[in-house]
DNA sequence: AGTTATCTACCTATCGTTAGGTAGATTGCT
DNA sequence: AGCAATCTACCTAACGATAGGTAGATAACT
């Protein structure tokens, strides 16, 4: 049992990798398949369809970005902790990865995407909003904090494409330095 | 010579609206064709590509943009007037058009696109950084000025996509207002 | 033997694109 | 002014390729 989900995995990671670097009209099924090494049709045996290789995805990631910040009442409010903490979430999709935080781009195209898709979109925004609002609710206030939140949110996420766009790492730094600066000295 | 360009303009008009709603790869030329009532083969008489469509729409975007935005000059180096006149104009492409800038759009799927609109996207945001830090260099001298053009840029493309997403308008003006109070204070 | 995962082989729809043609306006030549 | 040549802007029809998806055989593991 352990094993035995390796190839859906494998689908999963190649088709996440796909959607953060063409989008989710990019990439055809036969391409996911050609990159884990099996036929197309044996993609649809894992996933029925193409949508719901893009709702398995987008629930997965969500999951992960959630879990890798973990508890937002842990950094006791600090404005500065929790944008280190939460640029460097981001950080590693971008440099790490090379990629995309997957819901900049689903977001981007969301008016071409399956329903389902573009509600996990949705949602993803909307846990993250909650996440850092809850972060910072502490010192800042529950409306300020819900301003910042939305503020930390977008400059990120814009970063991520502007950098990624021109190639150039030291943008998202660039922007993620100016967003502790502007928000800690208030 | 002022009536014969009229279809041409259309394709393009239509392409726009549709790159910054599903994307680039989210459309086909039959769908462009079938919004300015000619047939498929007639959009490639104009555009022997559908990668030269996307070329001749970023060319056109940018252009257009720049054009708005005005004399970077004009504004002596005021952020707070700065801030708000490049939020004007990105707020008109969100609230007046319902849609993304569209080089949101093209810069999440930059790894999907042909080269020379993806050569164009990058066009778009280094003359967008060029002219945000030439607007702000006189008085934050040229280093912060930079940041700050990257920060301005990144933030705003970042809150059309969460606010389109979300479908609340109220979330891109969250973070204008917020990039005003933070970057003036200062 | 039964389940799980994959295969081959195929379907239908659509993709971007091309070929070939046509009606009507424009131009150049006499 | 008359007429042939050319151009503009579209058309129908079809191309090869690829899309997402399905049915049924086959292999592998327990």
């Amino acid at each position: 049992m352990a094993e035995t989900t390796a190839k859906r995995d494998q689908i999963l990671d190649v088709a996440e990798g796909m959607m953060r670097t063409v989008g989710f009209n990019g990439f055809s099924t036969r391409d996911v398949a050609a990159a884990v090494g099996i036929k197309a049709a044996s993609v649809h045996y894992h996933f029925p369809t193409k949508a719901d290789i893009g709702v398995a995805v987008t629930e997965r990631y969500t999951h992960r970005f959630l879990q890798d910040l973990g508890e937002p009442t842990a950094l006791a409010g600090d404005t500065e902790k929790v944008i280190r903490l939460y640029s460097t979430v981001f950080r590693r999709a971008l440099i790490r990865d090379g990629k995309l935080c997957l819901c900049a781009v689903l977001g981007a195209e969301i008016g071409g995407l399956p329903t389902d898709v573009g509600f996990n979109t949705r949602i993803f925004f909307e846990k993250n909003i909650a996440w850092l609002a809850t972060a910072l609710a502490s010192r800042l206030g529950d409306k300020r904090a819900k301003a910042f939140a939305i503020h930390i949110l977008a400059s990120l996420e814009g970063a991520m494409i502007v950098s990624k766009a021109l190639r150039d790492d030291a943008l998202f730094e660039s922007v993620a330095k100016t967003l502790v600066e502007v928000t800690s000295r208030r």
